[in-house]
DNA sequence: CAAATAAAAAACCGATCGGTTTATTTTGCA
DNA sequence: TGCAAAATAAACCGATCGGTTTTTTATTTG
């Protein structure tokens, strides 16, 4: 089985990688045609060949962006076994969040489920596609965690990991209006004491 | 001192209101000069009388905004004397957030600090000014606490607010994601059991 | 290497963008 | 109540919006 991969398909790699930088920063609607014709150096005849609206463009992007992320922290992941190591991995996954961002922008999950919210049915659950994966990982850690007798057994995952997710994201939300990465690591900081003291036995 | 309400005065609150409205449900960039003449009944000539441009419009609508909430927690504040019954005032205030939202479309300073970190320099200060607001009341409330001797001396003030803040925020983003309340309700819980736990003697 | 095919450029489309100018209406005050 | 001033409507502006069609150029593949 091969990659098959055909100009056609490198061109509308290319469209999505570039797409995704520029719909992270700028937003779906603070990112116009325009732009993707520059960052790309296509026409809009070459970009509609391979996309019928901008909207699908910029679920594409989404989809690549959140995938590709999803990809790094997996990786981080399948390093430890030890179910404390791995949140601690996460933990440090997000701390070099901002210093040196993945996706230009912050958190695309953040800035995706912010803008579309109110105005963007298919964008909105596509995020929640992501947040449910992500959620899914960091209680399954957690009950893994129990299941290792290294957490205690009355700790709540789902709890944790909503505590989780939302901290972090505020902390993201809280440390880029600043351009401060003290903000997020007060939050890191807090979740490693909430691991140590509440979960761990 | 009269309010001198002249009718130019009564239309660019009007403009500000309905704006702030707009601005907050489909962002800066996703709110058209169209969007506002028709919440407003205006015409452009009618607009652009009070305000020279868009932005000045968004930088009005946001200090209504936010100025707005700030005022209905500062009220919720001036209720009570005790610091942890103030901070259970701020955690209810945020509680009936999303279920009645004061202003359509989540938190202003969530939804512009993630708009505009990037785009509108503007916009962003005035975020940051909000947020340190925000901030420093929050910290002064729990260093009132422990001077009242309802909270450990050793209770770290800047580091609790920038708990607090970060997770409502956070809370706030995912709930709305989710269109569930559920996500926020179990943040505040948390931010419950944080001040019983780690501030209150 | 040539024919068939796929990809991209170029030109074009109506609609809408933010913003301005000019006329008209409404307001407030003497 | 009438008149100056303020407020708004109406018409207009060039630029840009997202999207389509047509033509040219690359890329396949037999």
């Amino acid at each position: 089985m091969q990659t098959a991969s055909t100009k056609a398909d490198r061109t509308r790699q290319l469209i999505i990688e570039k797409a995704a930088h520029l719909f992270n920063q700028k937003g779906y609607a603070g990112t116009s045609l325009q732009d993707i014709m520059a960052a790309t150096g296509l026409t809009k005849g070459g970009i509609y060949g391979h996309f019928q609206s901008k909207e699908e463009i910029a679920l594409a992007a989404f989809e690549h962006a959140s995938g590709y992320l999803t990809r790094l922290l997996a990786d981080k992941l399948a390093a430890h076994t030890s179910a404390s190591k791995k949140l601690s991995a996460l933990l440090s996954f997000y701390k070099s969040y901002l210093v040196a961002p993945p996706i230009t922008g912050g958190c695309p999950v953040l800035n995706t489920a912010v803008e579309a919210d109110d105005t963007n049915p298919l964008l909105r659950a596509s995020v929640v596609k992501v947040l449910n994966r992500l959620h899914k990982s960091i209680a399954h850690i957690v009950r893994q965690g129990i299941a290792q007798g290294e957490f205690k057994p009355e700790a709540d995952a789902e709890r944790f990991s909503i505590l989780f997710v939302s901290m972090i994201e505020g902390g993201i939300m809280v440390s880029r209006a600043y351009g401060d990465t003290k903000y997020l690591n007060t939050v890191l900081q807090q979740l490693d004491l909430m691991i140590r003291k509440e979960l761990a036995v």
